[in-house]
RNA sequence: UCCGGCGUAGCUCAAUGGUAGAGUAGGUGACUGUUAAUCACUUGGUUGCUGGUUCGAGCCCAGCCGCCGGAGCCA
């Protein structure tokens, strides 16, 4: 089908041109005289205004249909001579390709995401929406051309893994055994051996061990893909599956981390409010106000940084009555997190170098014996957007670290030769996409930033 | 998983234990360079499910299901 793009005809598209344009109604206003039917194909934001009058052919066709509705339409374009856009298309031939009944759950105004969530496969029609996948797929090259830019080589981690990481959180199984009837062993635990890897296989939590594995060889790689976590969360910030970014950078420590965090941050927000001014502006109007000051606040700042010991002294001296304790080794809440960036550094933020105790086996003992060199980055309005750490490259105390985590050095050997053969001081961090998406739309709930969301009990569509 | 809230028309929501309503969408008509158009009329209901209390339950009680918010876990 030759048609135009609505994207194109409202940018470029001059008086006088005769345009092809296909699309979805709107909104259909008509009368005896006049009517008037707004377009969207999903190109970009606005839509088409194209007139319809007593003249066209097949008007009483025409006119009957209702929003939702898919058209081709053929005309001209004119200047428009009322305001609310600057150019119109006054039809010679208008096309009803698929009618639209009047049960659809996508009409022109005041529903709810909630219901919205209940007819998935329709709620990209609406503004909303449409706008979400349009910023995400945006977001998502922009993450690879600020990887790509600086000489990253992308490794697609695998998906299949026998590991289960950092013991992040429950995975999901995969097997090919009849679980009706799984072979047993002597004492009659089921016989993974038999299995289809010949062990036990999950989908992974996490590709940061085998950036670990690439970044030992190829020095500056990031991983992009999917996660999955079979924890039964149900909050607004989590789903069964989402999408995770993962930078690792060989040669690298804890500062070098910070600036790369700090810089591929400024780096989406810029390029985001240039490439998609429009529905960025969509969502600073309707979703969350504001939006594209906090953005560009983001961008003009100077990141903070702050040690833990330091974060958690401010918040006791704050005089500030937090629902959870600060005490020294604990982990820091989100109200905690906002009031720092929000009250203390006043800009986005960096916590330094947190308790050995309160986190994962792979990160760098400082020298005091008692931290880590990781960070979380902390941003106003929702808390951590961002944690990372450097990795621990030394042999003996990595080891130390896996047998207080009760970990099996065997099945980690892989992961221990990297520290074995030109063991190097290595960085990287971590951020979920969906949770990014989130930040820089205002959206509130993560189901609502996903196509077709995973979340305990619901994996429909 | 824990705590709290909510399930009424396609959608968004009203309704002291006493005849189930409005807006919007849909339909019909009028009118208009309209833009979430406007105006008039109009279709539309197993009040989430099961049981209980009551002369009488959308409303009170119990259980279940679903959704939402917060917490924990985390990204």
């Amino acid at each position: 089908m030759v048609r135009d793009e609505i994207r194109t005809v409202l940018s470029s598209g001059t008086p006088g041109e005769t345009v092809t344009v296909a699309g979805w109604i709107k909104s259909l206003r008509r009368s005896k005289t006049v009517g008037f039917m707004h377009l969207n194909d999903g190109s970009c934001f606005d839509s088409i205004q194209v007139l319809i009058e007593p003249t066209l052919e097949n008007g009483d066709e025409v006119s009957a249909q209702i929003t939702g509705a898919s058209m081709l339409v053929t005309g001209v374009l004119r200047e428009s001579p009322a305001k609310g856009q600057a150019i119109e298309i006054v039809p010679t031939q208008v096309d009803v390709i698929g009618t639209c009944d009047s049960s659809s759950p996508v009409q022109k105004a005041g529903t709810s995401f909630e219901f919205l969530r209940e007819v998935a496969h329709m709620r990209p029609r609406t503004n909303s929406l449409g706008a979400l996948f349009r910023v995400r797929s945006k977001l998502s090259f922009i993450v690879h051309s600020f990887f790509n830019e600086r000489g990253f080589v992308h490794a697609h981690t695998p998906i299949l893994t026998t590991s289960d990481c950092e013991g992040a959180g429950e995975m999901f199984q995969v097997t090919t055994l009849d679980m009706d009837a799984p072979p047993r062993r002597e004492d009659n635990a089921i016989d993974y051996q038999k299995d289809f890897f010949g062990e036990k296989c999950s989908l992974t939590v996490s590709g940061q061990l085998e950036g670990e594995l690439l970044a030992s060889s190829l020095a500056k790689v990031y991983t992009f893909g999917p996660t999955f976590r079979a924890e039964n969360s149900n909050t607004a910030r989590h789903a069964s599956e989402f999408w995770m970014i993962e930078p690792e950078i060989a040669f690298a420590d804890l500062q070098d981390d910070i600036a790369l965090a700090e810089e591929f941050t400024k780096y989406m927000i810029e390029n985001l409010l240039t490439r998609c001014e429009r529905d960025l502006q969509f969502f600073d109007q309707r979703i969350e106000k504001g939006l594209l000051d906090k953005l560009r606040a983001v961008l003009e700042s100077d990141f903070a940084v702050m040690e833990y010991t330091d974060a958690v002294d401010a918040l006791r001296k704050s005089g500030r009555d937090f629902e959870f304790p600060t005490d020294w080794g604990r982990s820091l809440q989100t109200e905690h997190e906002r009031f720092i960036c929000e009250n203390i550094t006043k800009r986005p933020t960096f916590v330094v170098n947190y308790p050995k105790r309160i986190k994962p086996f792979y990160m760098y003992c400082n020298d005091d014996d008692r931290t880590v060199a990781c960070f979380d980055m902390l941003v106003p309005r929702v808390g951590e957007l961002i944690g990372g750490s450097q990795r621990e490259h030394r042999l003996d105390i990595l080891q130390a670290r896996m047998l207080e985590h009760q970990m099996d050095l065997e099945s980690y050997k892989w992961y221990l030769d990297l520290r074995r053969f030109g063991s190097v001081p290595h960085a990287g961090f971590g951020l979920g996409f969906e949770r990014t998406l989130m930040y820089v739309t205002g959206m509130e709930n993560i189901r609502d930033v996903v196509l077709c969301p995973r979340v305990p009990g619901n994996a429909k569509f």
